[in-house]
DNA sequence: TGCTAAAATGTAAACGTTTACATTTTAGTT
DNA sequence: AACTAAAATGTAAACGTTTACATTTTAGCA
């Protein structure tokens, strides 16, 4: 059967185009005799709206972009699967690019997104390279663009962002590990150009300044956010001179490479050795030892990112739309075993 | 400045509309001369093509489905990867939908694929709940399908597909398992609607079988395909009168929360019990003991299914176009430090 | 210089919707 | 019954491309 068109379905019910057209899109301007005759006819001519003709009518695609530094990790899969669940809900696509921060180059990432054929962009971790301003300036793209899980900082924020303090959840992890004994304390961190780093490493510093610890900048070194390059870091902090007695990774990946070169190397923990992780995957409960982490609420994280979006791509150019820009969600200590007391 | 349409790069350029069209999709069959023009009224013009235009014009979008049953599993995320690869290279975006087989009914997946604005679908250890006739026949949707990491069972394999040998890597994994001194073997498999769970389940009968080892139906249940799934498994196992001295897991994430349930009872793993996973995902490495397992080249599977998606979209309405139906991909035996000598 | 074939360009239609505007029908009021 | 306002419908334009076909220009050759 050859595909059809409105213009089928018009002619078997005896009415115009644009008294289909309503019916499908605004049913209540339509009487209640040409809706039974339309769909009657719709069915008869085995009708199915040409999206793409749709699409490039309304000017709209239903795909929002989701840019994510790593898919393997599954904390970003959880905060996808929240972002989808609202996404399902608002009839939306997703569309998800993988772009570890730094290494795409801004003005490529700013062309593809412009390219893309999506309505609006959720940043997660992934900080533009490029100044907001040019987002919406320059290149006439326009799309919104809501940043998931990161603080952008204060002068570009014009972008509205849904995350937790990551700073406050940093030092709330450090002050536990003090609490617990420790005073010699590594930091395994992400790459450089993250502000999710910083702010971590911020809120690590933070901590340890208010206990009066003086900091050892050997003890901070990056994991690189992959289990690897925890692997590697690890190794690293325990051929120092002065070992740390506990080390925090700012992501539960990386505490899982971690916790592996720990035991590779015959260390216990959290007996001789405690480790931090952050994130509360649904690895950490099942690592060995199970790790104690900062648990951040991805889930919702993912759902509050989404609506928030879709707010702002139901707004359009109504430019007098406001409300606050940053909505911090609650993190939390979650405590397994993976700590013990220190030194 | 407001958006500029091919007529605004024609009138500064001094062309008609047709010879800017070309210059962009047959810069060879337009002249230097007039192209040098064209392009300079471009950038004059800060032109950017509307894509959703010509997705309608050419009736295709660029945009792959990809169906998976679980994002958040690390094998098929690296199967993702490999797919993005490929699709990035051909200028393709993918969206992903995660549809946990069985849960979905047939016509609501059908409709939905038919719905999605894209050229051509994946299915990742999804079979379709729906005869793949349907697929072409009915319904007006005709989009071309591949199966990866699945075994189609014959009668439907009009679908091409690309996977390993999952009944003899099954078989592999259990013949080690009896090698190794074992003969009380448990299975721990997916949910019962999968391709790939009752293949592997073959794999295993058969295995047993050629051993002279009969079989225990007490010792095959369902993980759910998850780590909670497969905690509960395990302790059901473990409560059994007489118990196994290996467990088999069909995925690597099974095999964690079975490593993990078996270390919360106190039994200590290779030692006291042997566990076998699969797929060999990248925490395969890391846990505590790292797996023994059976590896599949996840994203060389995903390059070849998207490769193969590509032929397939490429080739359009011409009917003649055949080539091998099924590409089976090597699997290995990876062996870490999970399984011990039996009895 | 003509002539012809090839190359380059232009004209205009088409893709399938949505929607502003005009027109007709309906229903309500006197 | 006549008038009016509201509701329903129809007509036709528009969205920005691509492309078949017609036309013009170019270049090659006798």
């Amino acid at each position: 059967m050859a595909k059809s068109s409105i213009t089928d379905v018009a002619a078997i019910a005896g009415v115009s185009i644009a008294t289909v057209s309503r019916c499908l899109n605004n049913p209540d301007k339509v009487s209640e005799k040409s809706r039974l005759k339309v769909h009657e006819a719709i069915v008869k001519a085995n009708y199915t709206p040409n999206v793409l003709a749709q699409n490039f009518r309304k000017g709209r695609t239903n795909i929002a972009l989701v840019v994510i530094p790593s898919i393997g990790d599954p904390f970003f899969t959880e905060v996808v699967r929240g972002i989808r669940s609202v996404a399902e809900e608002k009839a939306y696509s997703i569309i998800i690019s993988e772009a570890q921060s730094g290494s795409e180059a801004g003005e490529d990432l700013l062309s593809m997104l412009a390219s893309k054929q999506t309505d609006g962009i959720i940043l997660l971790a992934s900080t533009p390279p490029f100044p907001p301003d040019a987002v919406t300036s320059e290149s006439g793209h326009n799309k919104p663009i809501v940043i998931g899980c990161e603080t952008v900082s204060a002068e570009l924020s014009v972008l509205p962002s849904v995350h937790i303090d990551n700073v406050g959840a940093a030092a709330d992890a450090t002050d536990y590990l003090i609490e617990r004994g420790h005073n010699r304390i590594a930091l395994v961190c992400g790459q450089g150009g993250s502000l999710l780093t910083k702010d971590r490493e911020a809120g690590y510093r933070l901590a340890l300044r208010k206990a009066g610890i003086t900091l050892d900048p050997e003890l901070i070194v990056s994991g690189d956010l992959s289990i690897e390059g925890a692997i590697h870091a690890t190794r690293s902090l325990m051929s120092l001179r002065h070992r740390p007695s506990a080390i925090f990774c700012t992501t539960d990946e990386m505490a899982m490479g971690c916790l592996h070169e720990l035991k590779s190397q015959g260390y216990k923990v959290p007996q001789d050795l405690s480790v931090m992780g952050f994130d509360d995957t649904r690895y950490a409960a099942v690592t060995e030892p199970p790790l104690t982490t900062v648990r951040q609420p991805a889930y919702e994280i993912g759902e509050r990112t989404m609506l928030r979006l879709c707010e702002l791509i139901a707004a359009g150019d109504s430019v007098e739309y406001l409300g606050k820009t940053a909505d911090i969600v609650p993190h939390r200590l979650v405590i397994r075993n993976s700590v013990g007391p220190g030194s």
